[in-house]
DNA sequence: TTCATATTTCGATATTTATCGAATAATGGC
DNA sequence: GCCATTATTCGATAAATATCGAAATATGAA
């Protein structure tokens, strides 16, 4: 990973309410995932007090930076974190 | 630490010079450190394109995100990082 | 003390960002 | 086909940010 590639993980991860949503995200079951019973977006916006356009934009920066993946599901979307990506962008940091 | 901090951290590197800025540092031996022959910041400033002013406004954040640390040597200013906030902000994404 | 070097502060500016409300799409249930 | 729900897009705005050049400060050397 160079760095420019890391900036934008960190940028992605920069906003307080942003940073959360990942968090959220990484809290739900990922085996659950498969299931369509894992992270619904829904449930987490109802968990925001900002709107959903604005959960909304922050999702696509999270997607953008690869740090999540979404899958459609109907009506509903679920998410999952893609957990290499952060690792990655620490081991730049970390020097490794 | 808490997601506030955390996203503060993240915030601290989210801009591509001030990243370099910090991987800078983080390359310096921090063995030379105590013995005042780390990382001068003058150094560093020669080797960025961006101009003194900007470089000390990236520094203050990292030293805002008590990311590193500087020690002023008679005329020039040492720099080394805190590695142990940087490992800090990653474990709350990794959930740890 | 005068000078050169290192660093910070100040003031300005152009860009980016977070957020909102309104409108729009997509989807499944009735 | 109509409606409720979910999610995105659009347009606007206020705040934050990166950057610059000029000026100021600090420090050691000559």
């Amino acid at each position: 990973m160079d760095s420019k590639k890391a900036a934008k993980i960190f940028k992605a991860l920069s906003n307080p309410n942003r940073l959360e949503l990942y968090l959220k995200i990484a809290d739900s079951h990922e085996s659950e995932f498969d299931a369509g019973c894992g992270c619904f977006l829904v449930d987490i916006m109802n968990s925001f007090t900002i709107g959903a356009p604005t959960i909304s934009h922050h999702l696509k920066e999270l997607l953008n930076a690869e740090l999540i993946e979404t899958e459609k599901r109907g009506k509903l979307l679920v998410c999952r974190v893609n957990k290499a990506m952060a690792e990655d962008a620490f081991r730049l940091i970390a020097r490794e």
